[in-house]
Order: structure tokens, then C-alpha cells, then sequence
RNA sequence: GCGAAAGUGGCGGAACUGGUAGACGCGCUGGACUUAGGAUCCAGUGGCCCAAAGCCGUGGGGGUUCGAGUCCCCCCUUUCGCACCA
């Protein structure tokens, strides 16, 4: 009978679901595991690429469970979001309708691909059971003032028609559609992440299984520096203007100060400048710039002289005050004070401007000349022409004049973050409807709890032009105000979906609470999460938020942890070769690349095309469906090359020639498994010993490979067994016993890769119940050790010759063997023995001169 | 520019704490069995050399060591992240 995966495979995937095999009862289990793969967002179309993901989790969950961990794998859907209105826009489909349509999709995919989810735990952050909870979250926050709404210049992404949150904008552009993003000043939601910016931070210390290039983003996002706000003060405002230095201990050196031209000062400043027009238009030019123009004119300074001058509190010198387009509102004050010898910034824009230096800080036992310098000394030095912190290092020199400049009462220590507020509203129906209702009288009002939750009106208009859908929906809109009565209207905006996947991982585990958002003692034995699987284009946006509402969670009691994953791995992309036509840029559809001599062509005119490999998508028509591939060889057949083609966390290149291999690979298992049912012998035969040590090695080996995620080299051991297995075979073993205890046993570890194909020649070798409930085998370490062993002879360092001693040998006897070897003789010979080294059962090394 | 990771056969990739470089697989070559093969099986497959012996070989150059893909220094390349955050 020849191995037919499309028999197989739907006959386990129903047994697995009619047994509910992954369902865990979480009030009752102990030896808790929980791990999760990210929740995606159900586009409808998943490839080997996303299969990748899924399937690694999948391979750990069964080894996990294997193990006899009560392991908790759950899945839900990311639902909300653009694609579904889209959609709607483009085809009159209903986003819910769209979306459950997909979830279907993806759901049958996830089983044809024969992974087990806990299903009883499903959830979807569309469904009003699940968004309920994100707007009584809000509530909350609202309520600790951590959700509040103000107007500020915010991104706008003119083609999504909705504000992004700066995490959610990627050198200058919207992370999802790559237009590039514009600013507006707009009244909108924001959430207070800024004020967890030390814990955040802090606590990436503890993340010690998260990947360090994952908390090193993190920690450049949030950006937290040391330093000192000082006021200088400017006679003709007759106030001072604060600034924000991490160089206290530079301010000597503070020849000329900068604002941003957004400060709120400069128009007070310039308002008797003889040339305050062209200053006004270049403002003007400047706020309405993008931010990525700006950035990349900037990169050259533009400034503009005030006409005004500030004085430093140090030195008591006039200091010309300057605008400057490299100066951001947004950080600090919005205003720096300029050392031109000790920040390469402040350094160009004065040589471009003809601002005078003055060098401060001096490398230890070195001069620096101020007129010859080529670019600003920022590194730490000695501190010189600065009074009262002369001669002092720079970091005591940063300490003395923080506290002078605290004693003279002109400042004070500071810690700043780059982080700024979540921006959280959106203006756009797909997502959880903010529960806010304004009133004339009473202002903004909360909507009562017992009202929640807010559900999104089935029946708008989906236009696609600007203005959210709900906005245009009066029924939705106008309400009575529940403080007074009155006729109100609703908030419209709804929330980033990244609300949503900030806390859903602690859902699952009361996935059906009607009550309240989860049951926190079950959340507290159950969470944090062991295992955390996803993409790293998650790196900031989704682990950082998620990070934060979990901080909100622990101040309010309702969880005691404050890190939601305790480790973090992030898969490699799955990349395949496209073709791209140089000329027009485009990429052409696999199937309309036409062949000559090996190369591809393509149109009327027969361009050559280039080879491009990259991330599968739909535009660069390179996108392996998961569907044929299985059809043809099996699902069990895409997730054993899958895991074989490199480390999970590595990119990897499709190849469809590789596939045959992990094919050919279970047809000789399921072969040897057919010959191995027609042996009869219940004896033990002695010419099974290499195959049984085999075994052994391949159970110690396969067990610690999965514990480190290095499944690659996993698969390649069990092709090893196999072989091995084959040989004893081929070469007439005879020994049923034998040969089915040590089949059993590779199928055991076999099965977290290919659960279909173990299942079936388990149930065919008459093993006890379903392969998938059966325990991790142990390797029996009695078994494992070679007893004879290959020991290498080196000639000062140079392989000559190998030995095949038995395991017992000593030192001596090795030592002896190899330098009486005839290959080893020649190079000897007549020489002196000045050194030998011996490493036991391994190698003996001759150093001869 | 700054920071991080990585460079190993025709290809994907192995090599634990320095100890037989190239496991495993793809591809390729030859053979067997076949009406046929994109099936299966056997053998071979880093380079130089007809072969053996030998020599060379882990991006390049130096170094440490009995011994270096692995450790140290310099350089090159690629990928990723950050890019005026004061």
C-alpha cells in the first residue's frame, strides 16, 4: 500500500477535533504551558510563509504536550481593521461579512495544515462579546486619566483617510499603504503611555529570553535620556525660555540657542524683525513640510536669525537666539541651547552661519583649537573654560553643574523619552466604537458601564470617501446624554486595532466570561505567556503596547505581572524568487515569464527579466498557496520541509525542487514501516545494536534540538534514523522486535513535524490509542555510547591517520597505536617528539620537530 | 554616519565548551530496474590531480595555539535597525 497523504490526512485532522485533544480545562490543569502564536489579522489568503509560523508553533506545542505539560495553545482573529472596509468600498461586501468569510477560510486552512488549537477558546476582537471589554478597558483609563483627548499636530495618512500613531509611521510614511504621511492639527484620543516610559524601559532588563535585537528597538523607541531643563533668560520677552540638555556640563560652550519654529516664543520674537516677513513665510514653509521633507532638507539647516538674543546663565554673554528647521517641536522644550564644539549638529549650523565656538571639553592631555576643528569632540573629556566645574571629567563635571544649576534655582534634573502618546483614535468604522458621548452641557461624558458595549450600527454607508461611515450614520450619532438628558452626539472615532491585540493573549483563558474581561486568579496561574511566536515587524508596535496595557492591567489588580511574555521568538520570512522587468519596474506573474537559454523573458518586445528574491506577496506574483502543494504531496510533506529548510528564525528561500525531498523522506519511513510489518522474528538480534544506539542517540539528540528550537538539525537526525533503519533492513535484518521498537520510537519523534503520516503507522503498528496523547520517548543512556571509537591522529596539527580503538582504551595504549600507525611513520620519522596531546576517545596529537 | 547580525560546496544548510569542515537534503554524474519516468534503488559528488599519495580550502589580511569556521586585531561585503530626539 503506497503512502497516500490525501487518505491520511483529513481522517486524523477529524479524530483530533472529535477528541477535542487540544482543549485544556484551565481551572483544573497543573504543569502549566502556555503558548501562543500572534493572533493574525484573516486576510483570507495564507501562504507557506504564514504556514511557517503556525507550523513551528505547532511542532513545539506537540512536543510540549508530549513532554506531559498541560500545554494551552489557543487562536482568535485580529478582525478588525482596513482591508475589511476596503473591501466593503471596493465590493459591497459588509466588513463583518468579509471578515467571518475569512476566518472560515483561514480556520480550514489551519487544519488542513493539521494544527491543533484550542478551539473552545476562539475569539474575535469584532465580536461585540470581545470589544465590550477593549471600550470598558477604556472607560477605565479614561477614568485614571490615562485615555484622554487633546489637539495636537498628528500623522495623517491622506490615502488611509485616518490618523496613525507614530509607531504606525515608517520613515515618513503610513506603515500599511507607504503613502507618505502629512500633519494635522486634530482633536483626538490619545492613551498615556508616556507616563509607563521608565517602566517600560526598566523592565526590558528582565526580558531575558526575548531576542536582544527586539529589546534593543524597544529601547531606542522609548528613548530615554538623562539630563537637565535650564532656563535662559531673554530680556526682550521678559521671560526665559527653558531648554533641554543631556550636556549640562557644555553650557559654557552654549554660544547661540535654537528654537523649533513651531516654539510657541518665536512669534513674540520676531515681531519687530526688520525681515519678519520672509521669516513668517519660511515658518510657514517649514510647518508644511512633511516630516519626511522636512527630514531630508534639514539634513543640509535651514535657520533663521531672530533678531533677539537670550543670556547664558553661566557665562552672563548675549547669545544670539536662532529657528532652526533640524530643531523639533515635539521633543524636550522644543528649544536647545548650541555648543557648536561639542555637538556635531550645533557645530554645522554654526560654521554654516558664522557662529562663533568655544571649546569646552578637551580630550585628557590635548588641545583643541576651536578655529581648526573639522567636526564637534562629543566624546567625554575634561572640562576647561567653564569656571567652577574646570579640570572635572564629564560625567562629574554633568553632576556638578545639575545641582548648581538646581541650587540657583534656574532648573533641574530631567529624564526625557523620545516615546510620545499612543494616538489611539481612528477615523474609520472597522473597530471598536470609542465609548464617549459628548453633551453641550455636561462635556465629555463617559458611556455608562451597563450600556456597554457601544455596538457598531450594521447599516451605513461605505462611500470611500473621507469622513468615517459612522459619522454619516444619525442613528448612531445622536443620542440622549446620559449625565442630563439632553440630545448629545456619539463619539465616532473608533480604535487602532493595536487596542485590541494588547491585551487578548489574557482573554483566552475566559474567552466566554460575560461578566467581566477575565477571571484574574486563572489569568494569574495561567499567564505570563511561556512561549510567544510572531513576526518581528511586531517588534515595537504590538509588543510595546501590549507591554503597556499590561502595566495598566497590574495597576489596577487585575493581573500580577507586568511582562505578558516571558519568552519571545520571532520566525524568519519565507522569501521566494519573483521576476521583475528593469525597465517598467514591474513584476510579472510566474506564469508569463517565458524561457530562452536558461533565461526568463517576457512581453511583446521580450525584455530580459531579473531575478529578485523577497517576501511573498501578491504584488510581486511569487506566493506559494498552500492548497496545490498539498494536494500533491501532503500537508505533513509542506511542514517537514518547512522546518528542514533552516533555522525557524532565519529567512529562508522557497525552493519547489527542495519540497520532493521532505516527500521522498516520508515515503521511505512509511516503506520501511510496510517492510518492517512483514518481519516475523520476535527475537532479538545482535546486528541490530548500531541501529538500536541509533535510536538512543537520535531520542537525546531530537529531545534537546526541540528544547532549542533548532528543528532544522532535528529533521536531519530523524533522516539519519531513518537511514540507519534502512540499512538494517537492506543489509537482512530479520528482527521484528527489533526493528518496530526502534520504528515506534522515530515515529514518537517524528510526529511534532509530520502528525498525519505517525498517526497512521502508529494506528498500524497497533500502538496504544492516538500517537499525539502518547509519551516523549527517553533515551536510555546505556545505550548510546559508542563502543568503538574513531580516534583522529594529528602530526603537529595535521590529520595523518584515524584508529578504531575499542571505548576502553587508556591514554597509553592510544597513545602507542598512533605513533606506531604506517601512515603516521612517515612524518616521524627522525624527528623529535617534543610534545603529545591526548583529548580522550577523540584525537592524539604528535608534535614533532 | 551610528548600532547589531551575518559571510562555509552549484544551492538550502551542519559542525556542543577550539579537536576528522561540509552532517542532512536539493541539484548534478554514472549505474540498476522499467514501455515510460519529475517513480524507486545503488554508487559518486569542495578544489587541484587520470588515480593514489599529496597539496589547497570556511569573505580578505595578520595574530594567539600542538591544533582555529570557532578566539583576538585590521579590512571588505551583505542584511536589518536607527538616523538630526539636543
Amino acid at each position: 500500500m503506497p503512502y497516500d497523504p490525501q487518505a491520511i490526512e483529513p481522517k486524523w485532522q477529524k479524530r483530533w477535533a472529535a477528541e477535542k485533544v487540544a482543549e485544556v480545562d484551565v481551572s483544573r490543569a497543573d504543569q502549566k504551558y502556555y503558548m501562543l502564536n500572534m493572533f493574525p489579522y484573516p486576510s483570507g489568503d495564507l501562504h507557506v510563509g504564514h504556514g511557517r509560523n503556525y507550523i513551528l508553533g505547532d511542532a513545539l506545542y506537540r512536543f510540549l504536550r508530549m513532554k506531559g505539560l498541560a500545554a494551552l495553545n489557543p487562536m482568535g482573529w485580529d478582525a478588525f481593521g482596513l482591508p475589511a472596509e476596503n473591501a466593503a468600498i471596493k465590493r459591497g461586501i459588509h466588513p463583518g461579512e468579509w471578515t467571518r468569510s475569512n476566518i472560515a477560510r483561514e480556520k480550514e486552512q489551519f487544519r488542513r495544515w493539521g494544527i491543533l488549537y484550542d478551539w473552545s477558546k476562539e475569539i474575535a476582537s469584532c465580536d461585540p462579546a470581545y470589544y465590550r471589554w477593549n471600550q470598558w478597558l477604556f472607560l477605565e483609563m479614561f477614568r485614571r486619566d490615562l485615555a484622554y483627548r487633546a489637539k495636537a499636530p498628528v500623522n495623517w495618512c491622506p490615502s488611509c483617510h485616518t490618523v496613525l500613531a507614530n509607531e504606525q509611521v515608517v520613515d515618513g510614511r503610513c506603515e500599511r499603504c507607504g503613502t507618505v504621511v502629512i500633519q494635522r492639527d486634530l482633536e483626538q484620543w490619545f492613551f498615556r503611555i508616556t507616563r509607563f516610559a521608565d517602566r517600560l524601559d526598566s523592565g526590558l532588563d528582565s526580558l531575558e529570553h526575548w531576542p536582544e535585537k527586539v529589546k534593543t528597538m524597544q529601547r531606542n523607541w522609548i528613548g530615554r535620556s538623562f539630563g537637565a531643563d535650564v532656563q535662559f533668560e531673554v530680556p526682550s520677552l521678559g521671560r526665559p525660555i527653558t531648554v533641554f540638555t543631556t550636556r549640562p556640563d557644555t553650557i559654557y560652550g552654549a554660544t547661540f540657542m535654537v528654537l523649533a519654529p513651531e516654539h510657541p516664543d518665536v512669534p513674540a520674537l520676531i515681531e519687530s524683525a526688520a525681515d519678519g516677513e520672509e521669516i513668517r513665510g519660511w515658518i510657514e514653509k517649514v510647518r508644511n513640510q512633511t516630516n519626511l521633507e522636512r527630514q531630508s532638507e534639514a539634513a543640509g539647516k535651514e535657520g533663521r536669525f531672530t533678531g533677539q538674543s537670550a543670556i547664558n546663565p553661566f557665562t552672563r554673554e548675549s547669545i544670539p537666539i536662532w529657528l532652526g528647521n533640524f530643531v523639533l517641536p515635539q521633543y524636550g522644550t522644543g528649544a536647545i541651547m548650541s555648543v557648536p564644539a561639542h555637538d556635531q549638529r550645533d557645530f554645522e549650523f554654526a560654521r554654516q552661519f558664522g557662529i562663533p565656538l568655544r571649546v569646552v571639553v578637551q580630550p585628557f592631555g590635548e588641545m583643541l583649537d576651536a578655529d581648526a576643528m573639522t567636526e564637534a569632540f562629543t566624546e567625554a573629556g575634561q572640562a576647561v573654560n567653564s569656571e567652577m566645574i574646570d579640570g572635572k571629567p564629564t560625567q562629574a563635571a554633568k553632576e556638578a553643574m545639575i545641582g548648581e544649576v538646581e541650587r540657583r534655582k534656574i532648573g533641574k534634573r530631567m529624564v526625557r523619552y523620545r516615546l510620545r502618546d499612543w494616538l489611539i483614535s481612528r477615523q474609520r468604522y472597522w473597530g471598536t466604537p470609542i465609548p464617549i458621548i459628548f453633551c453641550d452641557g455636561c462635556g465629555t461624558v463617559p458611556v455608562p458601564e451597563e450600556q456597554l458595549p457601544v455596538e457598531l450600527p450594521l447599516d451605513v454607508p461605505f462611500t470611500g470617501k473621507e469622513g468615517n461611515p459612522l459619522a454619516r450614520t444619525p442613528s448612531f450619532v445622536n443620542v440622549e446624554c446620559p449625565k442630563c438628558g439632553a440630545p448629545a452626539r456619539r463619539e465616532t472615532d473608533t480604535m487602532d486595532t493595536f487596542v485590541d491585540s494588547s491585551w487578548y493573549y489574557a482573554r483566552f483563558i475566559s474567552a466566554h466570561d460575560s461578566q467581566k474581561i477575565f477571571e484574574s486568579s486563572l489569568v494569574n496561574r495561567w499567564l505570563p505567556v511561556d512561549q510567544y511566536i510572531g513576526g518581528i515587524e511586531h517588534a515595537i508596535l504590538h509588543l510595546l503596547y501590549a507591554r503597556f496595557i499590561c502595566r495598566v492591567l497590574y495597576d489596577m489588580k487585575l493581573v500580577d505581572f507586568e511582562e505578558p511574555f516571558t519568552r519571545l521568538f520571532n520566525q524568519g520570512m519565507i522569501t521566494k524568487e519573483g521576476y521583475r522587468d528593469p525597465d517598467t519596474n514591474a513584476w510579472v506573474p510566474l506564469d508569463e515569464v517565458q524561457w530562452r537559454d536558461g533565461a526568463p523573458y517576457h512581453g511583446q518586445d521580450q525584455r530580459q527579466l531579473v531575478a529578485e528574491v523577497g517576501k511573498m506577496s501578491k504584488s510581486r506574483f511569487n506566493v506559494v498557496p498552500p492548497d496545490e502543494l498539498i494536494a500533491r504531496y501532503g500537508a505533513d510533506t509542506e511542514r517537514v520541509y518547512t522546518l528542514f529548510i533552516a533555522p525557524p528564525e532565519k529567512e529562508a528561500a522557497w525552493s519547489d525542487d527542495g519540497v520532493i525531498g521532505a516527500f521522498r523522506f516520508l515515503n521511505r519511513v512509511w516503506a520501511q514501516g510496510e517492510q518492517i510489518l512483514t518481519l516475523q522474528s520476535e527475537l532479538e538480534d545482535p546486528d541490530a545494536k548500531k541501529m538500536i544506539r541509533k535510536s538512543h542517540q537520535t531520542i537525546a539528540a531530537v529531545t534537546q534540538k526541540m528544547e532549542r528550537f533548532e528543528f532544522n538539525t532535528a529533521i536531519s537526525s530523524l533522516m539519519e534514523l531513518s537511514n540507519s533503519i534502512g540499512e538494517y533492513l537492506s543489509a537482512g535484518g530479520t528482527s521484528r522486535k527489533n526493528s518496530s521498537e526502534t520504528f515506534l520510537a522515530m515515529l514518537k519523534l517524528l510526529h511534532p513535524f509530520a502528525p498525519h503520516i505517525t498517526e497512521e503507522l502508529w494506528s498500524r503498528f497497533g500502538g496504544q490509542g492516538m500517537i499525539v496523547k502518547a509519551s516523549w520517548p527517553l533515551a536510555d543512556q546505556s545505550l548510546t555510547a559508542e563502543d568503538v571509537l574513531t580516534i583522529v591522529v594529528q602530526v603537529n596539527g595535521k590529520l595523518r591517520a584515524q584508529l578504531a580503538l575499542d571505548a576502553g582504551v587508556t591514554e597509553e595504549q592510544a597513545v602507542a597505536e598512533a605513533k606506531a600507525h604506517a601512515r603516521v611513520l612517515p612524518y616521524t620519522e627522525g624527528k623529535e617528539l617534543v610534545k603529545t596531546i591526548y583529548v580522550p576517545g577523540k584525537l592524539v596529537n604528535l608534535v614533532v620537530r
